[in-house]
DNA sequence: GTGAGGTATGTTATAACATATCAATACGGA
DNA sequence: TCCGTATTGATATGTTATAACATACCTCAC
């Protein structure tokens, strides 16, 4: 199968991930995590296809890369961005944890973040009234420092 | 039109909202907005589709009820819940806020929170990051105090 | 090495969510 | 009343995600 080049390092990474769960990172699912890594920018489901389907030169159902989206994410390799419906691999693939995001308006890209004041404050929040909480889906929209500069305000 | 019953009161806060925009609050928009308010949940958009086709015994097109639900984000009396693509009314359309929601795995009730301690905390970590926060989503699922009695742990 | 059982993939179809375009109609101010 | 704009309607299509079922492949016990 023809496949995005993958850093020697997040390979290493994935597979030890994988490795960890006793979870077996196939070639196809490989490949759908490569492309990913290799694009630098959150992908809907369907461009992922897209792009697999022009570096494979064979056609792939919507299916078969949601299945490889769910194992990756199952797996703590990819994150979906939840207000944009799109996918992208997480920044600190060598530990699992919960996530925060800042995505830019203007150029798309996207910080992930790890607060853990900001999950303990969501907790108490969630405390308070009696909620227990499981995850925490926390997305902010903004400019990135680059794309401010030069912003009026 | 046949329209759910709107509390005289709601309607009122409603109807405010859109007169301080200079915004219609139309029958077609009104009877969306009390059918979302008379379900007491989040509502995609198809469900609401269908109560409204129901109550008012003709065809109504996806588009049509995109718009006024459009129109009633824009007036600030209705939330999307980006983690659901579920819709459902503001708890306090009394006046403009940023939302927190707290989501239950379990009942499908939603808490919708307002901590300015939470936004503040969001602004900060954006700005460490040279990121200029403009809106956040933020929708904590877990269990709600009813569905957590009895639960393990 | 071979067969059973589980995991992964392929194929086709369809459900669910959302928008584009253009025509018709309603509303409010001049 | 007439005009311009906002709103609604009708039809088609685009985008995101899953269902249902068949096949391939891998592993391990025998």
């Amino acid at each position: 199968m023809k496949t995005a080049r993958l850093a020697a390092k997040w390979r290493k990474l994935a597979e030890g991930r994988c490795a960890e769960k006793g979870a077996r990172l196939t070639p196809a699912r490989l490949a759908a995590y490569a492309e990913m890594l290799a694009c630098g920018r959150p992908l809907s489901a369907y461009e992922l296809i897209g792009l697999l389907e022009q570096r494979q030169e064979r056609k792939i159902a919507p299916l078969t890369v949601y299945r490889h989206l769910d194992f990756l994410m199952q797996t703590g390799l990819v994150h979906r961005l939840q207000s944009t419906q799109t996918y992208l691999p997480c920044d600190h693939p060598d530990h699992a944890h919960e996530s925060q995001f800042l995505l830019c308006s203007s150029c798309g890209h996207v910080d992930e973040v790890e607060s853990r004041g900001l999950e303990t404050l969501l907790s108490e929040i969630a405390g308070e009234r009696g909620f227990r909480p499981d995850n925490a889906v926390v997305e902010v929209r903004g400019l990135c420092g680059d794309c401010a500069v030069g912003e009026q305000g």
